[in-house]
DNA sequence: GCAAAAGTGTTAAAAGTACACCCATGC
DNA sequence: GCATGGGTGTACTTTTAACACTTTTGC
């Protein structure tokens, strides 16, 4: 904080979104069509404006969350990702934007019935790639999110964030394969994960699918961090592009 | 982004640095008396709003480092820390701030000549252990800073920020033991680090000091980021806290 | 029985850990 | 020589990775 009383220029404060889930063993990112100008008709990431003078960063958020896609806040995973403030981000005027990153176990359909134009799961792949043009700087702050999420599954039990209250250890797996994009042994990851204390816990049931054995169930433990780690496959962690 | 054309209240944003360094192989931040209310007396990390409609986030903080402490932005890490936007947080009303953190090699001394009333690096230990109350919630910025910098060091190069352009293995050692607070067996570390590929390169020349064999030098190679990774013995990574 | 998914055992290679030891310097 | 920090060797333990094998289900 600095020390003058000559008062700066404000400028606008947004709040944007990057909630993932996994569909069809995909990362998915949930986008919006935006309504008006400037990119009227483009993939934006969801996301709007702090409210009024005594929301929190979190709090709005969360508020953007039940608006555009609605997601029970209880069992969801929400954390700062970064702020990017490039002074020509947004032709409009200067816009500065607090990004959120979400996780969010699979959802029944996009619910675009809300707020939003219309709101759609998308594969990050075809954002990646290129192939699905985005509103803004939000392409950037996807691959942001999806470097955040990779990096985390290393070290702290977000993977079960991707998954039902319960959970078998092969639907752990698919997180890790589908986020890493990578093949992991079943036998080895099977106890590797379980190797880690206090990840996950058993509970008492099993899920029987129509071929092969029954699994067991598990739930997320109280760790918050991974000790030891789940290392990534040949893992490259390239460091964020904040601007 | 939202869609509606209704205008938000504006906020004020303003950036703050978190400035590390090592003395006395211990790790410490840049600290500057404020000189205005609130909080006038107290100790605050460096910062100021941004500056005009034009000013990029990472250039109000190059800004900022050079008018505080004057570090040529040359060799000298930085990078975005977190957003800080509790409704209360500045009494004087709605102030969010964007954090980065610094790393800068060892410096002469605090340089109090320029902007900010005194300046002066101070020990982390004398803050989280809370002798050395800070202004608004620069504590708690410092604390996920210093959470950032650990965890960092195990899977990327930012040890050698703290370090002069050459330095010795046990140069760096120093590093990793300053910030993590543990001691490291100085044989099993030279040969792990350089282990890592593009971590250090190895100099054409020598260091000596009063006593001993002289020490090779070293530079920082083109890694950005290791692996293997060095591992922080039972080392814990907490998520951080920002709001 | 057969296919499929879950879960267990085993083994060889790799990595980490502890520590004895040698090297090059200043005094 | 001796103390000091730099650097090497090595034996031991632990972790990983690859994969054969057994178990339990649906059909």
């Amino acid at each position: 904080m600095s020390d003058e009383n000559w008062s700066p220029p404000p400028v606008l404060l947004a709040v944007d979104l990057v909630i993932f889930t996994l569909r069809h063993s995909q990362l998915q990112v949930l986008l919006v069509e935006r309504g008006i100008d400037p990119y009227r008709g483009r993939a934006a990431l969801p996301g709007g404006f702090l409210n009024n003078d005594s929301e929190d960063l979190l709090a709005a958020a969360h508020r953007e969350l039940d608006e555009e896609a609605d997601l029970d806040a209880a069992r969801l995973h929400l954390e700062q990702l970064g702020t990017y403030g490039a002074a020509d981000r947004d032709p409009r005027g200067r816009v500065v934007s607090v990004a959120y990153l979400a996780i969010a176990p699979h959802l029944p359909e996009p619910t675009a019935g809300t707020d939003a134009a219309g709101a759609a799961w998308r594969p990050v792949d075809a954002i990646t790639s290129g192939e699905l043009p985005l509103a803004f700087d939000h392409d950037v702050i996807i691959a942001d999110g999806i470097e955040r999420a990779r990096s985390k599954l290393e070290h702290t039990p977000l993977a079960t964030a991707f998954c039902e209250p319960t959970f078998t250890i092969s639907d752990l797996q698919q997180v890790y394969e589908a986020v890493w994009g990578v093949d992991l042994d079943p036998r080895n990851f099977y106890r590797k994960v379980q190797k880690v204390p206090d990840f996950i816990r058993p509970v008492d049931a099993e899920r029987r699918v129509t071929k092969g054995r029954p699994a067991r169930l598990f739930t997320a433990g109280p760790a918050t961090s991974l000790h030891p780690p789940i290392p990534r496959p040949g893992g490259t962690a390239e460091p964020e592009g904040q601007r």
